[in-house]
DNA sequence: CAAAAAAACTAAAACATTTTCGCCTTCATT
DNA sequence: AATGAAGGCGAAAATGTTTTAGTTTTTTTG
């Protein structure tokens, strides 16, 4: 490994002015520092991140916190999506990003006792609506920034996708195709569901659209037989909707499979659309209507709302952004009424 | 923050007993070790990862690089469930998981030297077939143990999923079934597809089926409508297969659409198989049969491996540890002859 | 040319740890 | 009572870096 210390003596300088020569400070002639970088670079001079961290008390390291009960983990495509910008945009704004666990070195420590070890300049919380209340009271300890996501706390910043935007636009387009019978399975209570079942009976009611309450039946996020129980329930009502709205395009798919074993076709005889925009969504058949949420644009925010605090220092101010998604057009609604404007483009 | 200065002053004791007593050293009495350990327990002391990482030389910290020319990232699933696994295993181990890109700190280095910087216990390289060959010659630079999936370079340690023995399970399951006219949809020329592609044939050799050359077919790892154009061509034979093998599972939903579009029922007209065993594989329907890979050991064994090897310091030898998967039988294929046996199970 | 000002460079402290070596008790053994 | 051993503890060095407060050298100015 070679150090400042070694350079200094090939150079003959002192290792200050290594140091200085290699983070560009003024006080040193342009000569002595072109020398002294030219030589750094023929050693292979790489610098020691924790003698730097030690000295400098920043890390250039955020902190990620990844937990659900429900052990997916990653593989929801949501969350994945998130991380990968998440980590692109890090990376790009010159951060390192580290996993954080709950037990830090084998202990049984918090995750803000995690984040203090390692000197995070930032946590960045992705946590399922099932665990994240109990989380964040721990992650606040960390003296960081930091950015959770999807979930409103008092002074914590936050990345959130617009679900009452987002259904408003799912609903307004059923309704635009002329269905008046709209359906609304959704996932368990927390502050998303929320926003969008509000939002649902908002539009509905804007629209003088009548919502039986047997229409807004409760399922599970990513559950598909969860939904496929919900349609059921759905189907046997005296007056079936025309139209079922899904949590998620796992909940969809589940839904389908009921459509299929009453031989009803999609969206001949029943039309169907959802939330969440998985790849998969557009190669099955028949392709699904969704509501993309815009994950990459989630996880560049969170990357963002930190680095710029980590840089300004304390205090943290409390940041909100709320991004938009949209609506992939699908094959799996269609208009209900003779008279109505087939769908946009 | 914290210190040992401040526990030792606040004990009347030197910052080497404290230092000690938290690291459960012998050359100290029960008594003050006790005390120490309390004092600290009550001042919420929590060490400093970068002090200790300089003084140690050792981070305890494995990095992770991922990468692959698709920009899928995460959102494959075979590689979260991996990246999932060699989190959880990583952190009961003691380490922590640090992403790594190429662009450490804004400036445009390469694997290696991030390693080097943050000074990596170890590192776990998760890279798609297509960029795996380019990276892996930079990472070795990085004075660490190193495991890299799927692939097998001179010197470089590995966890490989055994493909050969999966593509053999597939195969004879199918001919178990009394399928004759088995076709193989594969993806591009890499060394996993090498060899299942010489499991393909050597398992048809053995039970004295000819594969027409028609019946393997090209396509692309998780592209849905690449291998929809080589069911295509498969259906359009003069003498098409009752069987077909899909390279992954999106590429099984895209040629179930094709069979689908030609009016061929699943499994009454055509069987299929895959590869993978996506979560969604069992929602959809009809359900696959697929062969589901250990994602989850390959990330524990890597992670084993790389601690281990930590441990014991270098020279670091070449481990290879190989993971089988399992059949999931789905509704996708079925006898094909009247006297054959009933499907396992 | 002397003095002042500016530029170039350095010594040393500080960051929080771990670890080696040596010192001082205490206690048991001759 | 002298010797030795062992147990318990501390001083200080070392890790690689940044930064402050000088110190030396060079340049400018009157």
């Amino acid at each position: 490994m070679v150090t400042l210390r070694m350079i200094a003596e090939r150079c003959g300088v002192s290792i200050a002015s290594v140091s200085k020569a290699l983070n560009g400070a003024s006080d040193l002639s342009q000569a002595t520092s072109m020398r002294i970088r030219r030589v750094a670079e023929e050693m292979g001079y790489m610098p020691n991140a924790a003698a730097k961290a030690l000295r400098t008390n920043r890390s250039y390291t955020f902190g990620i916190i990844f937990e659900e009960a429900v052990q997916h983990g990653l593989t929801h495509e949501f969350f994945s999506r998130i991380l990968n910008s998440f980590l692109q945009r890090s990376e790009a704004l010159g951060y390192d990003v580290l996993f954080l666990g709950a037990q830090p070195g084998g202990r049984s420590l918090g995750y803000a006792d995690h984040a203090r070890y390692r000197n995070c300049d930032g946590v960045f919380l992705i946590a399922g609506s099932d665990v994240v209340e109990n989380i964040v009271g721990d992650v606040c300890m960390a003296d960081c920034p930091i950015v959770c996501i999807d979930y409103e706390f008092d002074g914590v910043s936050s990345v959130v996708s617009d679900n009452e935007h987002g259904m408003r636009k799912l609903v307004e387009y059923a309704i635009q195709l002329g269905h008046r019978r709209i359906a609304f399975i959704h996932g368990e209570n927390t502050n998303v569901t929320r926003a969008r079942l509000r939002s649902f009976f908002t539009v509905c009611a804007e629209k003088g659209i009548k919502v039986p309450p047997e229409y807004v039946v409760p399922s599970v996020y990513h559950n598909a037989e969860c939904a496929q129980v919900a349609v059921r329930a759905l189907l046997d009502l005296p007056e079936p909707p025309t139209c079922v709205l899904f949590p998620d395009d796992f909940s969809y798919i589940g839904g389908m499979n009921e459509f299929r074993n009453r031989g009803l076709n999609v969206p001949a005889d029943i039309s169907a659309a959802g939330y969440d925009g998985m790849l998969l969504s557009q190669s099955i058949w028949p392709r699904l209507t969704t509501l993309r949420q815009d994950a990459e644009g989630m996880g560049v925010r969170a990357a963002e709302i930190l680095a710029r605090q980590a840089e300004n220092g304390p205090p943290y101010p409390v940041e909100r952004a709320v991004l938009q998604g949209v609506i992939v057009p699908g094959e799996t609604i269609r208009p209900q009424l003779a008279n109505v404007a087939p769908p946009p483009r």
